[in-house]
DNA sequence: TTGCATAATTAACAGTGTTAACTAAATTTG
DNA sequence: CAAATTTAGTTAACACTGTTAATTATGCAA
């Protein structure tokens, strides 16, 4: 029955619309100010409608998470082509940093907040976090591939691979939520350039030291 | 006059029966369910009452923010007793590890949260962040022995000391977020040790990579 | 045409931070 | 000493929030 199929299509297009609404305020006042009602204002619905297309808020927290690891998959694909692992290595981790700057919105419903964790151990207690693991799976690749290049050889590939994604989250986490500011200006008085390039020069310096590692 | 002093120990002590109220609750419940409400009820005075002494809600997390760093800086000053800089810095790391571990909800107000840092800048524009600058310079002046003992000569002092910070910083937020909560049983599906002490490994791959910086 | 499942709505609950207007008590002033 | 004024605290209200139960309208099958 077509019909059937039409209403079937209109609905997961609501739930799309609603998804794609609550985007739209997200990017524009962050996730504090988007509220359900504000939603379903934006898609001229009345507010009790979001709830037949999610269970509750922290259901669209995670949908906004997934729409984010989307984005950021599609920025990491391009560096498979980045033949030598640790040049790689280098080139994820500035584009984990690049990623944070550009949407700082995303990567905080990404690997900020509780709410889309919390979802995900309350509604979906069964399996953990498919995402992160998708996205720390190619880090291991990396890892492994640069200790098969003959780098930290003496350390294990998944401490390794998560004391490297410990390092640009720190530094990109304390940026997105204000603890850098004035910590850049104290690091870097009269050298006006580093105020805006302390994540940069960090990572570099963590580069350089796990680049002695050979 | 005696009694305008009493009069004046009396609201300095209202000030502080709000915080400790706070205190309480936000220990017990997190901070998200420490209302203005909640605060005044456990007192037992009228809501209002709280804004004759704070001027909003990121005031009142501002102040726990503080009580925290007093807790955080209490574990830090015995570690002036440990001679050797390298091993002050380790201790200094797992110092900062078991205090995230111990007092989670303390943790999130002085380096996740948003609210405090938005109350500095938007209630007292002119400084910077001291409770943060005052931990981060003990931090300097360690690495900065490391250094002139021999260790990690070629990078930058405060480059070192903010990446030391980012790597505990990284571990615990990821942690207390729950974003760990999957991968570390991912990390070491066969070692069930692992799974509780994800943080501890990863913090002495860390140290196991910058002392052969020597 | 009647009955039924579905979609969407209205109304309401229980809470939130915050402000303006008001009361009661204490203190200063004439 | 009485009047005026400052201070501390309260009540009531505003404008929100997420969420649920009860209700209405709509399109489909028997």
């Amino acid at each position: 029955m077509g019909i059937r199929e039409r209403k079937e299509r209109h609905k997961e297009n609501l739930k799309a619309q609603i998804l794609e609404a609550a985007k739209r305020l997200f990017v524009k006042e962050g996730y504090a100010a988007t509220s359900i009602r504000k939603i379903a204002a934006e898609i001229e619905f009345s507010p009790t409608t979001i709830y037949l297309y999610y269970k509750d808020k922290s259901d669209i927290a995670y949908a906004l998470h997934q729409e984010g690891f989307l984005l950021f998959r599609e920025r990491l694909a391009v560096l498979e082509l980045v033949e030598h692992p640790f040049e790689r290595l280098r080139a994820m981790g500035k584009a984990y940093i690049q990623f944070a700057l550009d949407h700082p919105d995303f990567y905080e419903v990404m690997f900020i907040m509780r709410e889309p964790m919390d979802y995900l151990e309350t509604h979906h207690p069964e399996q953990d976090w498919p995402e992160g693991e998708r996205v720390l799976d190619g880090l291991f690749q990396t890892i492994h591939a640069c200790q098969q290049a003959g780098y930290f050889t003496d350390i294990g590939t998944q401490e390794m691979a998560i004391l490297s994604w410990n390092v640009v989250h720190g530094l990109c986490s304390l940026h997105i939520t204000g603890h850098f500011r004035s910590i850049a200006e104290k690091c870097a008085p009269h050298q006006d350039f580093k105020k805006d390039s302390l994540l940069e020069d960090v990572f570099q310096a963590y580069m350089k030291v796990i680049e002695r590692m050979k």
